[in-house]
DNA sequence: TGATAGCTGTTATGATATAACATATCAAGC
DNA sequence: GCTTGATATGTTATATCATAACAGCTATCA
């Protein structure tokens, strides 16, 4: 059992799901899961916290998969696209998401002092921001909700 | 009148306001509201939109206030820590306080058409996030919400 | 077979951000 | 006045993140 979120889990499985759960999601919606992609989400799914791109790139290069940035890039632009992983602004990072398969809006709480990433519910249509949206006339496509603060782990660890 | 958000304001008494609440409560708390300081803030609040770290920069060159990096960001990273600016993480830029003074966390609508940016208000404690929050035991300090989408001005002319 | 669409490989460069260190300024205390 | 410490500035160099542009490959299909 590793860490998902700031919990525990069973990796190997949530690993098996996320990569199957890909593959199907591609074979049937008619996207090509390319070795650079499949090895991608892999390699976000094995670490299961948020990667920076050069990151990425420094196992898909080990692995004899590309050895320049674009192939990153590419690769992880096409799994946010399709919902297989999010980009956290914030760090310029990436991770895989973990509720695959399920249309949801994601939010993110950061630990400042781990950097560990935890992915939430979100709904941002509601509350203070979507009301002020619908009065200024903006429509809300996506929404980014990124909180910082201190994990259960780092609590005791760092100054308030 | 120019655009503040997408609306309408008078824009000089804005400008006049921001600078010289800032320079009060630099005053009031002993911070010393330097000359690259105040022309920083001056000219997000003349341009009245996200501006990157490096646009900022030009024009503190062309004052004769610094020439290298490190000159615009020392000088914006201030005005984010003293609440007289936000950094739009989504953008990679920065952006005058709309309500400067008082306690807020800030959320911004961000149109993908014209780059235009409201600030609006949230409240990233309540609502789900908040409470997924304290089921993990995660202390938010600092949310960012920065959702994307169409400004009015805007709803005509892109694709949906 | 040739046309098209999508993916990959590569070079080069652009854009954003900070580490590190030297110098300057200023207020507080002796 | 002088020293000291804290804070701010100036500068060089470099780290980090991201994409434009173009050539070539592969699969599909009329």
């Amino acid at each position: 059992m590793e860490t998902k979120g700031f919990d525990t889990h069973d990796h190997a499985h949530c690993m098996r799901e996320g990569v199957n759960g890909a593959a199907e999601h591609c074979a049937a919606a008619g996207l090509q899961f390319t070795p650079a992609r499949r090895r991608a989400l892999e390699i976000l799914l094995e670490q299961h916290r948020a990667m920076g791109a050069y990151e990425v790139l420094d196992v898909l290069r080990a692995d004899g998969l590309g050895s320049q940035p674009p192939v990153a890039y590419r690769a992880l632009d096409f799994l946010v696209k399709h919902g297989f992983a999010h980009r956290i602004e914030r760090l310029n990072a990436f991770i895989a998401c973990a509720h695959p398969g399920s249309d949801h809006s994601p939010a993110f709480l950061i630990c400042r002092s781990c950097d560990a990433v935890a992915e939430g519910p979100a709904d941002p249509e509601k509350g203070l921001l979507g009301k002020a949206a619908r009065d200024a006339g903006f429509q809300i496509e996506r929404a980014v909700v990124e909180a910082v603060g201190v994990c259960p782990n780092c609590a005791d660890e760092v100054s308030p």
